[in-house]
DNA sequence: GCGAGCAGCGTACCT
DNA sequence: ACAGGTACGCTGCTCGCG
């Protein structure tokens, strides 16, 4: 820490990185996380608050109301009146302060006849906000002592963070490695200072090794003790791991008990906390910012951002660092038994190295969007890194009410949210289309539907205007929506607001974009930015039909999605008025073929149809098609079909084909099956060939008869999106989850798990093995198990064979019938001799 | 007693 | 714990038939 110097006064700039409090003579101290050249603290006394809907009269008994608390007296310091915008109308409130945050929550609670407001802000948050200010913002100081004396804008430059990844290997003679009872064999570590350029890996363990990078020690202790004296050597701000919130790092901490060792590796000498709150476990390092990157890539591949098949390490590394190289001949059970036999070593010291290698490979690359994301929300980045979309647009929020003097709305109660939810918003309108095969088609879109019809129209939950004030307005001061909601014009609601300055800084980082380099940082870091606003644009519609959002509004959302139904019908008739044929559309796109018509004509119509649309809605070609193909599915109850909505394939002019919905891009399907229907894809799309298409199945079908094809292509993966004992059904992944579970030794499949299986020829399940699913309904009939797919189930570890049958029958022949039935071709043509097609023509 | 049909569960996809 | 719209496999129940 920074010493006092009471004389000179320093002015200097640094970069925020996290903030909080302490307590220091009876005094509320913020206290922020900065990086100049070093990292270090500042201070700055402040006092917390919280708003309370009352008359000025009333100040003098709330001032007069108290409570004990651990033999404490909490009461509220001082109060004043002030004047704020309280749903979208001006009031006077009472500002009521107090010595510390904790004394907040606990005072709310005794004022029970008025309103509050803002009660459940976090304090170091209350800070920023009320400052201005947001992590990665410039702040000059002066030293004078250790206060705050002046804060300046945004910090443009790039920041460089020292990174370092971690992964340990323990041993498990069990399968499971027990904290308590199983030592850690090694710490390996990968850290990164771009700013000096460092970047080196190491293994820290106690048995002998050739190799350079594995430091060698006495026993578990002393690697413990050494990693502590690492991390607060290289100082670094990110600590990252792969699943480190719920292994590597508790399991150090266990460790470190157990030896008696002082994990002091937080930056003010504090230890390291666990904050088990929410969905995923936490890992609390003052002056440190941890990144578990599991649920950092769930949260992207939610969004959208990165999408995963599978949430390992492996897949990570391979989709996000696009390499194929992968050390992996290590099995997680083996640890142990290399460890004892010390036969290969050297093979689990690399592997090690390589994992914390490849976590530190993954962290480059999505830190840039976790800091982006923190600088534009002006959330602290310890607080980004596994935020929902709902804290990241509340943060945004939280900041722009607070500079226009707005009060925000409180979160809902429990109750509400359940109704809210149990009660959902009309969505979007999808077209069916006609199954077949068609050739030249214009696919047109509308970028950003929800969030320009919000602007165009300002739909903000506080300029709508009620029933009983309509008399006050003219026409024309207001829009109507489709379902009859009116929001007024002026002045401009909060949501409209911040998604307009969201998308005007975005298009101004897409121009400078294409100035840059792509290969320079500055590229990567405005990059990261326009995504990160991307990401938080496309989530305002979503947080206004969230049932917990503070800014919850059914009217907004219903009238949103109306005047999205309302613009893409508008446009399929435009389309039709003016010639062409609409084959689909789904929520925002439209799907035209051209049949005699040019390009040419449907830019003109896209370009005319532009200019009657309000505000900033523009439809904009997405790309040409030259074939594609849409297919049918079965009416409900109905031996009849009809136009399948969401799925679809399309040829493009440079060869590749865009597929949507079919089995081949769900992993819930074998890639047997998935493997087949994109040959057939091809087949027909490219080369217009049913022949090759029919003769590629029969192939199949020949091959897993004749058990050729290997077993790896017969597994299908799934999640487990429940606890075992909540499922209410017996479906092939809770069958094969349960029996993996029986016979493991090593990690668990639960909730959350994506399970990994293969239906095999036998049918051995364990008489009890649904014994603890009670929501299970249990009447089994001895009839039915004979053809139950479900009991058939089994983990890839312990399938050892395949049913043939059923992976003809259930997953080969459905998927590439789907796309065949439309040329006429049923399964007998597929399985027997069947009478021989002709090519398919197309003109 | 049996098989067809159907409802409900469950998952993953599309925008 | 940001939304709704959609397809579809599997289980197990119901019901009509004989």
């Amino acid at each position: 820490m920074e010493k006092n110097s009471e004389k000179k006064i320093k002015i200097k700039s640094a970069i925020l990185l996290d903030t909080d409090y302490i307590i220091k003579n009876d005094e509320t101290i913020v206290r922020l996380l900065l990086k100049a050249k070093k990292t270090f603290y500042l201070y700055d006394k402040y006092l917390p608050y919280f708003y309370v809907d009352a008359p000025y009269s009333e100040a003098q008994k709330i001032l007069a109301l108290k409570t004990i608390q651990k033999g404490r007296e909490i009461k509220p310091i001082k109060i004043e009146q002030v004047k704020k915008i309280v749903k979208g109308k001006e009031k006077e409130l009472l500002k009521v302060y107090f010595k510390y945050p904790s004394d907040v929550p606990i005072f709310r609670e005794l004022i029970k006849t008025y309103e509050k407001y803002e009660y459940d802000i976090l304090f170091g948050r209350r800070y920023l906000i009320d400052k201005g200010l947001g992590p990665f913002y410039k702040i000059k100081y002066k030293r004078e002592g250790r206060w705050i004396k002046e804060i300046l804008g945004f910090e443009e430059k790039d920041t460089k963070l020292r990174i370092i990844a971690l992964d340990i290997e323990t041993y498990n003679p069990q399968g499971m490695p027990r904290p308590d009872k199983d030592p850690i064999l090694m710490i390996s570590y990968y850290f990164l200072d771009e700013e000096n350029n460092i970047e080196k890996g190491e293994v820290l363990s106690y048995k002998k090794s050739s190799l350079p990078y594995v430091k060698v020690f006495e026993n578990e202790k002393e690697i413990i003790e050494n990693f502590v004296k690492i991390i607060k050597e290289l100082d670094p701000e990110v600590l990252v791991g792969f699943n480190s919130a719920n292994f590597d790092i508790p399991y150090i901490i266990e460790r470190a008990k157990k030896h008696n060792i002082k994990l002091d590796i937080a930056k003010d000498g504090t230890s390291i906390r666990i904050d088990k709150r929410g969905q995923y476990q936490k890992i609390l390092i003052n002056g440190r910012v941890h990144i578990d990157l599991y649920p950092v890539l769930r949260f992207f591949s939610f969004i959208g951002t990165y999408k995963l098949n599978r949430y390992t390490l492996e897949t990570a590394y391979q989709s996000i660092v696009q390499e194929s190289e992968w050390k992996k001949e290590i099995d997680r059970l083996e640890i142990y038994k290399i460890w004892d036999e010390e036969k290969n070593l050297d093979k689990l010291f690399e592997y090690s190295l390589f994992d914390a290698r490849a976590t530190l490979e993954i962290t480059k690359k999505i830190l840039p969007l976790e800091v982006e994301l923190s600088k534009v929300t002006c959330l602290p980045l310890s607080d980004t890194i596994g935020a929902t979309s709902s804290q990241l647009i509340e943060s945004l929020i939280l900041h722009h009410a607070t500079k226009r003097n707005e009060v925000v709305p409180n979160k809902p109660d429990e109750q509400t949210a359940r109704e809210r939810a149990l009660n959902p918003i009309e969505g979007a309108f999808v077209k069916t289309p006609n199954p077949g095969i068609y050739e030249k088609i214009m696919v047109f879109d509308f970028r950003g539907l929800y969030p320009s019809i919000i602007i165009s129209h300002n739909i903000d939950p506080f300029t709508i205007i009620a029933k009983e004030e309509e008399h006050k307005y003219k026409e024309g001061e207001y829009y109507v929506s489709p379902i009859g909601v009116k929001f007024l014009k002026e002045p401009k609601g909060i949501i409209p607001y911040i998604l307009e300055k969201i998308l005007n800084a975005r298009s101004e980082l897409k121009n400078m974009l294409k100035k840059l380099q792509p290969a320079s940082t500055e590229y990567k870091t405005i990059w990261a930015r326009q995504q990160s606003l991307k990401i938080l644009a496309n989530s305002y519609y979503g947080y206004l039909a969230f049932a917990r959002s503070r800014y919850y509004s059914r009217a907004c959302a219903q009238s949103i999605t109306a005047w999205g139904r309302y613009f893409i019908n508008k446009t399929i008739e435009d389309a039709q008025k003016n010639g062409f044929e609409v084959l689909y559309a789904d929520t925002d796109s439209v799907f035209l073929l051209l049949n005699n018509k040019t390009k040419q004509d449907a830019l003109n119509w896209m370009e005319k149809y532009n200019s009657s649309l309000p505000g900033t809605m523009e439809l904009e070609l997405e790309a040409y098609y030259p074939r594609g193909v849409f297919v049918s599915k079965k009416i409900e109850k109905k031996e009849e079909y009809t136009g399948a909505k969401k799925k679809y394939a399309l040829l493009d002019e440079n060869g590749g084909i865009k597929i949507r919905g079919f089995e081949l891009v769900r992993r819930d399907w074998a890639i047997i099956a998935k493997e087949t229907q994109k040959k057939v894809l091809e087949a027909i799309l490219k080369e217009g060939s049913q022949q090759k298409a029919i003769d590629v199945v029969k192939e199949t079908i020949k091959q897993i008869r004749e058990n050729k094809v290997p077993i790896e292509k017969m597994i299908i993966e799934t999640q487990l999106t429940k606890n075992l004992e909540d499922y209410e059904a017996k479906s092939p992944e809770l069958v094969a989850a349960l029996k993996f579970n029986r016979k493991t030794k090593g990690e668990k499949l639960t909730r959350g798990s994506i399970i990994r299986f293969v239906i095999t020829k036998d049918l051995n399940a364990p008489e009890d093995l649904f014994k603890n699913c009670k929501r299970l309904k249990q009447a089994q009939t001895k009839k039915s198990s004979l053809t139950n797919i479900s009991l058939k189930a089994e983990t890839v570890e312990y399938a050892k064979n395949y049913d043939s049958e059923y992976y003809i029958n259930h997953q080969v022949i459905p998927a590439v019938l789907r796309i065949l039935k439309e040329l006429g071709i049923n399964a007998d043509d597929l399985k027997l001799g069947g009478n021989q097609k002709g090519l398919f023509q197309f003109d």
